[in-house]
DNA sequence: TATCCGTGGGC
DNA sequence: TGCCCAAGGAT
């Protein structure tokens, strides 16, 4: 079946105007957007979008700056790897792609923070290559709208790759258009909970829909694990602690963010190990 | 492949 | 109110 026409006329119709669709959005700002998409709703990736543009315009303006002021710029989007990969994906595109954010996937995937989701969003909406994108509002549409599931099965690269292509327009501009639109439908109208089926321009012909909306019976991945006490928990607070200071801090000032001293020190290990802290004769800090 | 990795908002 | 979810990636 063809759903790709008439969702790409509803996206043309109903699309957000988003920062990264803009007129000479280049490939950099793309690729940052991305990185900061993961995992993280739109409204609060946009601000921080544009504050790490405005003084990091360049893959090689940030390759220059040290990796800590990525870490700290980063602020509280979450998941601060990623902050480190970005610096290090800059590093690597300015000594090995002279400063242009490659166009392939091959070479995008060759850098640090950047899956398959992530090099073929590149690929696609920076240089208009013609490929399947697929994140996670896409594996759910096509879940609903082809397979007749509520919810998709435990992700597969290659199989969800191959559900898409086999939907992709011939065409590199229609398929772009369709690899966002079908985003876009996941993102606003068949959204994981309580989809608005009323406003969905496939409706008609959802699979889901059409088999009375039954419910999900896969095995479904494991609940997030609760955040309260977690070691996530105590990351986070001993790298607030580190971003607010500008000169190293010590053992026993980090040993007030949290009352249970194996666990803290088991965390701060993981940071140490991740590279998000480096350790000094002052005491700890955001690496240089 | 299952698990880990932050943070915040919605219901 | 606890749980689910959010343009994933690395190991």
């Amino acid at each position: 079946m063809s759903i790709a026409p008439t969702v790409n006329e509803w996206f043309l119709a109903n699309r957000r105007d988003l920062p990264w669709r803009g007129e000479g959005f280049g490939a950099w700002g793309i690729l940052v957007s991305e990185i900061m998409l993961q995992q993280t709703p739109v409204v609060r990736v946009i601000p921080r979008l544009e504050e790490w543009l405005a003084r990091w315009p360049t893959p090689a303006a940030l390759a220059a700056a040290p990796a800590g002021d990525a870490v700290r710029a980063w602020e509280r989007l979450g998941y601060p790897r990623r902050a480190l990969n970005l610096h290090a994906a800059a590093v690597a595109i300015t000594e090995l792609h002279g400063g242009v954010v490659p166009p392939d996937v091959p070479a995008l995937l060759a850098l640090p923070g950047v899956g398959e989701y992530t090099a073929r969003a590149v690929a696609v909406f920076a240089y208009g290559r013609r490929h399947p994108v697929v994140d996670t509002n896409v594996r759910r549409v096509i879940a609903r709208a082809v397979d007749g599931q509520a919810s998709p099965g435990v992700p597969s690269t290659r199989r969800d790759l191959a559900a898409m292509e086999a939907l992709l327009p011939e065409d590199a501009e229609d398929a772009r258009l369709f690899n966002a639109a079908a985003m876009e439908l996941g993102a606003l109208v068949c959204t994981a909970r309580a989809p608005r089926c009323a406003a969905c321009p496939i409706a008609h012909l959802c699979r889901w829909r059409l088999d009375g909306y039954p419910p999900y019976l896969g095995v479904r991945a494991p609940a997030q694990k609760q955040y309260e006490g977690s070691d996530r928990q105590v990351r986070g607070l001993l790298l607030a602690e580190l971003r607010a200071s500008d000169i190293p801090v010590s053992a026993a000032e980090l040993a007030t963010v949290w009352p249970d001293a194996a666990q803290l020190s088991r965390a701060l290990a993981g940071l140490l190990a991740d590279g998000l802290v480096v350790s000094g004769d002052d005491g700890y800090e955001l690496p240089g």
